[in-house]
DNA sequence: AGTGAAACGACCGTAGA
DNA sequence: TCTACGGTCGTTTCACT
């Protein structure tokens, strides 16, 4: 996704115009609309719709894809942890960035340096994680954990309101 | 998503077999893969396909959306907030459910009981935001906020590893 | 960047095991 | 819950603007 793009890139609101945005918006409600539906919504012809959802998704803007549910797959324990990093920060993102238990990772300003969101399929697991994965790096100071009660709210359709 | 389905409700790993799987991935890589490619590379008819991947979007297993980068949209400051809330902390989170500027809202064990991601065309709207709809509220006692400076990892495919 | 048309392939409903 | 099949609709390619 383009969280990871380079910073030089530059696509912008300004870039879309409203039939684009149509065009997405239309997508995060289903992402298996047809082109040829979706282009009679927008007035676009269904060739129009296709070119533009390609460029649109080569640049970086959306992707596409099957979002799953943690709870329904046996995910049952999810937390964020807030770590405090002595020394280079990128170098401990780095490191935790191939990890499955982690699926959400930022580095923040803040009493943290980074917040690390772990998916397990058990309280176990997810201890066990904590101390001997996360705790164990030695430029980490210090971490503290919040595990989740209820995911309340989680939407993906950032910047289109 | 089944995020939000009543906790009745029991999709299980147990539930899937490896086909249904195997669909699952196919579609976390590209949402928009025919059913007929999808059944030749798990060995199933179209229309097989198409059933189980009506069932599993039903029952709440998995959407196929697009999914948006805040960045690339113009959405430039993130934030994650962490909320100590005095009494019904339901009360407060079913308050902030609405907020356009909230993507992930979630009630935690910890020493916070909310934490809330924000998204935000900028600073000022941001600083804004969290001054006069959270702190604001009688019953948040206490916030705490974690600029992004940058997004390390994300992923949508909990659950298939 | 866009349209339109024709060939092709995917999708949907239904029937049957 | 699967396969099989026919009608319909969507997608692809290409020539053109």
């Amino acid at each position: 996704m383009a969280h990871l793009m380079p910073s030089g890139s530059n696509h912008r609101l300004g870039n879309l115009d409203e039939k684009s945005k149509a065009i997405i918006v239309e997508l995060q409600h289903d992402g298996r609309k047809s082109y040829s539906a979706i282009g009679k919504s927008v007035g676009l012809s269904e060739a129009a719709v296709r070119q533009r959802v390609s460029r649109l998704i080569e640049s970086g803007v959306m992707e596409i894809v099957a979002v799953t549910d943690p709870l329904s797959l046996g995910f049952a324990r999810q937390a964020m942890v807030g770590v405090k990093v002595r020394g280079d920060i990128s170098k401990v993102a780095d490191r935790l960035h191939g990890y499955d238990e982690i699926d959400y990772l930022v580095v923040t300003a803040g009493s943290f340096d980074l917040l690390v969101e772990i998916v397990c399929e058990s309280d176990r697991h997810l201890i066990e994680f904590v101390n001997q994965e996360l705790r164990s790096i030695d430029a980490v100071v210090d971490t503290e954990l919040f595990m989740y009660l209820s995911l309340e709210k989680q939407k993906y359709n950032w910047g289109t309101r």
